[in-house]
DNA sequence: AAGAACAGGTAATATAATAACGTCTCCTTA
DNA sequence: TAAGGAGACGTTATTATATTACCTGTTCTT
């Protein structure tokens, strides 16, 4: 069975959207976390799409809605808190953004990144992590963190090739 | 067994440039490009440790050396041309470059950072990069380019803890 | 109500990368 | 061997990404 992930597929996106943000606020709440109206509007922004989005992407919009010009540190701050506490996730490849579907569970970024339509699918596959902790732990290496990005094409984009 | 690799133990690291510049040399022979002056020197800046190195911290040694200080581009276009055939892989999460252990072989990087020593090993371990593309492939995607970096500890780092 | 911790505004700066244009060299090929 | 073209690189300016430092205001705690 192929499962084409959301992220490739049409989808009613304001649903995707609305249930990130409950559920971080829910986190939030949780943990005694201070989801703010900026944090909040951040990460809004970010699930606007699955597609990445850059830092000064989300600060033209703020600046533009604000009327005033919004400063780098404002949405970078936001950002970090988003980024610790699980709720979005940095492509490194791309300097970019992007919402993270599972915020409940700890986990480590996996993407397939469309270099067509840009979109973003996040895996969360114990076998790549696993390959790679082995691998690791073969030459003595212990693994804290790890970035897994592959471009190519996604479902919906490859068809027509 | 446990093969601690070269990178994360003290050797002859001379031994290490000096191969890398030959096996650049014979590659851009045999293939009709030219391996400049310049090019090599980049070449071997990056090599002068298995750490990855900054653009600008290369720009910052080419400056020192030539009297004139060079400027961004001429640091930029030898590092895509070393990119492009191999010769050194850029470390995204870094903004870095290291050189490449098998310029020979057409693969992807695949690399063990240490956040204590900064050395970056390079793998290249099938088993990660199918694993990768057998997931992707189970939700359509085709993969064109992997990025694998993983931060911890290497051995010798360890150790201590 | 006082003090501490946190959130965020603001200006300046640091770091990384590219654009655009000119010149020189080297390699063809007639 | 001279003309022409491609490639390599210098140079200036600019764009893109991210951080530092400092200050103000809010919220939490007691």
């Amino acid at each position: 069975m192929i499962l084409t992930p959301l992220a490739s597929r049409p989808h009613d996106h304001s649903r995707c959207v609305s249930h990130a943000l409950a559920e971080a606020e829910s986190i939030c709440t949780r943990q005694g976390l201070r989801l703010t109206t900026l944090r909040k509007r951040v990460l809004e922004l970010v699930w606007q799409s699955h597609k990445p989005l850059g830092a000064y992407d989300i600060l033209a919009v703020l600046s533009e809605e604000d009327g005033r010009r919004a400063a780098p540190p404002t949405v970078y701050r936001a950002l970090d808190f988003l980024l610790e506490n699980g709720l979005v996730h940095r492509i490194a490849s791309l300097n970019a953004f992007v919402g993270c579907n599972q915020p409940e569970l700890a986990h480590q970024g996996q993407f397939l990144i469309c270099r067509q339509c840009h979109a973003a699918i996040e895996l969360e596959q114990a076998v790549i992590s696993d390959a790679i902790i082995a691998s690791a732990a073969a030459v003595g290496f212990s693994v804290e963190r790890q970035t897994v990005e592959v471009v190519g094409l996604c479902a919906g984009c490859g068809e027509g090739a």
